[in-house]
DNA sequence: TCAAAAGTGTTTTGGATACACCCATGG
DNA sequence: CCATGGGTGTATCCAAAACACTTTTGA
């Protein structure tokens, strides 16, 4: 009654919908494919995952590799494995998103060798992409939109210190409807995950508005339910 | 400048979370391994997909293949990936729930021979489990505690015709607190997705409750930007 | 002084909660 | 006639939404 380790491996990718503000605009994060399949093509910045590594773990690394950024926030959304969307094979592939901030870091080079070049653009101007990617980021941009209505994750995507307007706007391009401005101040000061500077705005020729900075603090103690993934 | 084509092959598996609600209780379908690894361990019914099938396919023929069902509401929740979930390698596993009626579907029969014999496990007795399963059951029941708190999924767990007071014990055993009959009442028949019937419940001591069905036709019209994935 | 955005409260509405008694039925 | 659950309405609270004017600043 011996068991024979037959050993398996899988082999998977992972695909990162990478969102930034910049200019008042959504954007994600795309890739120029330099090799096959998909060469030239534009593509969701994503990889194999390496026989010695997490899943987790393999998305940050690339999320790592495209953009030097580390402790971002990021979640896996969802498993893809449509027969044939691949063209090499079974490759079924788990999507994560991330929130950047991409003050400084608007020009990206790409540290692996599979992309050309690596380049912010707003999600109005999505050209085609390889893969099933085009559906790995409308699924991402929803998932994205049902999750700041109800946890404030929005701040990833700002400059460090940033005013009350620039928050709502980023709301607002998220979102895609207007938000009243007192009734948003009023919600996103009642979560007291705010904490309000000494320190205003600068070089704009109106009345400079005050900054604001994310307690990270008082934020995880509030949000720690929803983040966790094994409370009871 | 031709392009080879390397066939690549990704071996992983699935696994469900199936819901059920019989004698009062929430349980889970488990079922005891009839094959290495974790031979004779209680665990989730799951299996390899198949090279030929989606990921929601195969899904699907597991849920077949334990229960009889088809047309289960069904979702996936989450890929699990840590390195060593799995004894023989490097293993994915993509992860769903359903909830279904075990209304005369009591007594199962496993259709696969990968498995001794399944039987329903009250959430509150869960053994211990093969490989990473009960984490995996842990996340999936998190997954439904918040999804009928928003959208009332919580009748395909019950039989065709029931009575407001089951379906208000069905929500108290899943979200593990009392809820006030009149505010339950209120709210549940203002979603509008209730029938009530001419027909009364039988066979009991006390005052018959009205039955009610769940009225599929209105509750697609209601919900179907949450189940559709691309919505805009 | 003007253009542009900052900043600020009150009222209304709707949904969620809290709460207690009479009714119908079978035994 | 009694035990058991069925069935019902109102008052309160709170969060969300609607809504408009004054202030500050640089050009």
């Amino acid at each position: 009654m011996t068991y024979l380790p037959i050993y398996l491996n899988s082999i998977f990718s992972v695909d990162c919908v990478i969102f930034g503000f910049d200019e008042g605009e959504l954007k994600i994060l795309l890739i120029e494919k330099n090799e096959e399949p998909y060469k030239d093509w534009f593509a969701l910045p994503g990889h194999l995952v390496n026989k010695d590594e997490s899943i987790d773990a393999a998305a940050e690394r690339i999320l790592y590799e495209l953009t030097g950024l580390k402790g971002i926030y990021m979640e896996q959304f969802y498993t893809f494995g449509e027969l044939g969307r691949h063209p090499q094979g079974r490759i079924i592939t788990v999507a994560y998103f991330a929130m950047i901030r991409l003050q400084g870091n608007k020009e990206l080079q790409p540290i692996t060798n599979s992309a050309k070049k690596a380049s912010w653009v707003s999600i109005k101007e999505i050209p085609e992409l390889a893969f099933d990617h085009q559906k790995i980021f409308e699924k991402g941009f929803e998932k994205i939109k049902n999750k700041i209505s109800y946890q404030p994750l929005a701040f990833e995507l700002l400059p460090e210190k940033f005013t009350l307007t620039q928050l709502q706007n980023l709301y607002e391009v998220i979102l895609n409807k207007k938000l009243d401005k007192r009734n948003f101040r009023k919600k996103i000061l009642a979560y007291g995950i705010l904490k309000e500077l000494d320190e205003k705005q600068k070089g704009v020729s109106y009345r400079a508005a005050k900054l604001y900075k994310f307690d990270r603090r008082k934020y995880s103690k509030y949000f720690q339910n929803e983040l966790s993934f094994s409370k009871d």
